[in-house]
DNA sequence: TTAAGCTTCGTCAACGTTTACGGTCTGCGG
DNA sequence: CCGCAGACCGTAAACGTTGACGAAGCTTAA
């Protein structure tokens, strides 16, 4: 390639001027349907791409993106809020506001939140559809209007969404049961808890771990799958009755965010040390556990990356209108006693607002820091 | 804030010209001391950040950067070169050219490479330093020069590097200490594979390994730690030695990526199938024994990710002067025979030159593919 | 004294896109 | 025929930084 085409380039071959070009490209009114198609014939034979500095210099146009989660009942979500703001200021380019909308509970106003980010005009947002039926309509009036909506740890299909940002549902089920089965010596029975086998998620790391055990550790049998609907009490009922009815039980895989309800059942019912603990994600109180080696290993669920690439896929897109992705899946990071440390000290580390920096040039004295 | 503050700003609070704050800021000739250290002052209190867009539109320098790797004797380094190259592709803001001066193996031809790319006046520099006691001089000059160096991989203290992109050596060696340990029901002899304790990246893994064995699993019994110095005869013959010593080993922590003929040695010591191997990234030679579980889990260094940060940070310097961190430090990931296929069909996706894309106001007839 | 050379600094045109404004047409009612 | 509205399009000034050019002041040697 010589050179990059710009807007002169395709004004001059077509005899038009740049104004007209732009004007063309933006579907702006004030152009006559011909020479928008010659236009865009001309800009897509010429392989012209938009020059994104000169945009930025040009336009002074804050994008403004809604952050839809949920409100910190576990440290998930302040994660994963937190690796959106860090992504949005690394964008040394332009300013993004980053509006946080946030609702108490699975499934409770978070209709009312998307409706209010779309009534205020946002220009992106990125959410987590706790419950994907509900946001169903307003989420395919988003896409009408053509506003660009990523999803974040949960997929809500046939929405027209942009994108979708997730853990790998299949490695983190797959792992488990390979843990479990490595860890069991290949025998024994094993369960799993889950929030609700409507959840695609959740229903898919179910599937993968089943059948990872059936296939790997055929002697191994899962005795049970139990919802807790993310309710802590429940968790911890249900659970209750797993280890009465299976006094043998020797593995149990906790996809839920409910972790501890579970294993206060097992230390109820005097089972703890006679259990096999994987769980997921890593929250404070999960710590404890993992040091004294109630839970064996944890699948980390790295919201913060979560985050971050939620925000840049949305500002790939916002920028540029491509999308590097429609689906971006993460591997999960397993986390044990070993390697707990690492994680405590890199969550501590980036959740501090300073960062070291250098001016160019390097004399010595400009080494500081800001926030 | 209200307003970015420019060059304009800080020229006019000063009562010079933004031509003079220019030359001062990027140490150009042609400026009093005097005034120099006014405007680096001013700059300073206003809080002054260059705008990136300006920047790039108005220069039409390119960047260029070499990449002095290893040549592909495993696939890891074409890996950290895809990396590369994909966060190069990625910055459509600005066009670095990227040199690629690799060499045959550890510590052959490095310095002539770097020689070579300072030589041909290269922007910055990502450089796997095999022999860092060799390149130190080089890097040494290159840091006076205030070119730019990134270190994938391995560190070369005391160089003036710019910074390093490496695996969490502890978080590796400590969560396979912890794997084996939990493999082994706490029980055991046990060995580590290294390619020379005079590497820091593999002592520091031998290190971690050794004290959180010796921390979680008391019982177990770090048997020996033998060297290869990436020779694979070499390997070969110092593990056939050490399984014919101790017939009774239970576990070997491969670190070196010269995994298959200390496999090949325990298979001829008709061992395999009583001995839990932990291994060291992922390569075509090692998948068939992943899935025969001949390798009970593989520690994964992402290359990839490696390649990209290395790209990211080095760029983020050249471009704005400020190094976002000194030190990445990633989680490596754990691979078993369970999620193994996530990390192989990613592998094979992400190399595919193809990306589906999207242009701005959409029509659908814009929908279209590029390279 | 003058020419030349140097240091220090101001000036200004790029860079490619956006956007407000103003211009030229056409068609239509008065 | 005039005026007016509306559709279509050209023009040019921003946006903040870079870098080449040149002006002014100074020193030095002839």
């Amino acid at each position: 390639m010589n050179r990059k085409t710009k807007l002169l380039d395709i004004a001059e071959a077509l005899g038009v001027s740049t104004g007209t070009v732009h004007r063309a490209l933006h579907n702006h009114s004030g152009v006559s349907p011909m020479t928008k198609t010659r236009v865009l014939q001309m800009a897509k034979t010429l392989g012209y791409r938009p020059n994104l500095a000169a945009r930025y210099l040009s336009s002074k146009r804050n994008l403004r993106v809604s952050v839809n989660t949920l409100r910190g009942t576990t440290s998930f979500w302040d994660e994963v809020r937190a690796g959106i703001s860090e992504e949005a200021r690394a964008l040394l380019m332009e300013n993004v506001a980053l509006e946080y909308r946030t609702y108490p509970r699975l499934g409770e106003g978070e209709e009312e939140a998307f409706e209010s980010a779309l009534k205020s005009g946002v220009d992106g947002i990125i959410t987590f559809p706790s419950r994907p039926q509900g946001l169903h309509s307003c989420m395919r009036r988003a896409s009408r209007n053509s506003i660009p909506v990523v999803c974040v740890a949960t997929d809500a299909p046939n929405t027209g969404r942009l994108a979708v940002v997730s853990i790998d549902t299949l490695a983190s089920g797959s792992l488990a049961a390979d843990l479990m089965g490595s860890f069991l010596g290949g025998k024994g029975k094993v369960a799993v808890t889950l929030s609700s086998l409507a959840i695609t998620e959740h229903a898919e790391k179910q599937k993968a771990f089943a059948s990872t055990l059936l296939c790997l550790y055929p002697q191994m049998v899962l005795q049970a799958t139990i919802e807790d609907h993310d309710v802590e009490s429940e968790a911890y009922e249900r659970s209750s009755e797993l280890f009465k009815k299976h006094p043998d039980l020797a593995g149990i895989y906790v996809t839920t965010e409910a972790s501890i309800p579970v294993l206060n059942a097992a230390r109820d019912a005097q089972m703890l040390d006679k259990i096999t603990f994987i769980t997921t994600d890593l929250f404070p109180a999960l710590v404890p556990e993992i040091r004294s080696r109630a839970v064996a290993a944890t699948i980390y669920q790295r919201p913060r990356t979560q985050g971050r690439m939620a925000f840049r896929v949305l500002h790939e897109f916002l920028a540029e209108g491509e999308c590097p992705s429609y689906q971006v899946t993460l591997a999960p990071h397993l986390v044990m006693r070993g390697n707990l440390d690492f994680f405590l000290q890199r969550q501590s580390l980036e959740s501090s607002p300073h960062r070291a920096v250098r001016l160019q040039s390097v004399s010595p004295e400009l080494v500081e820091y800001f926030g």
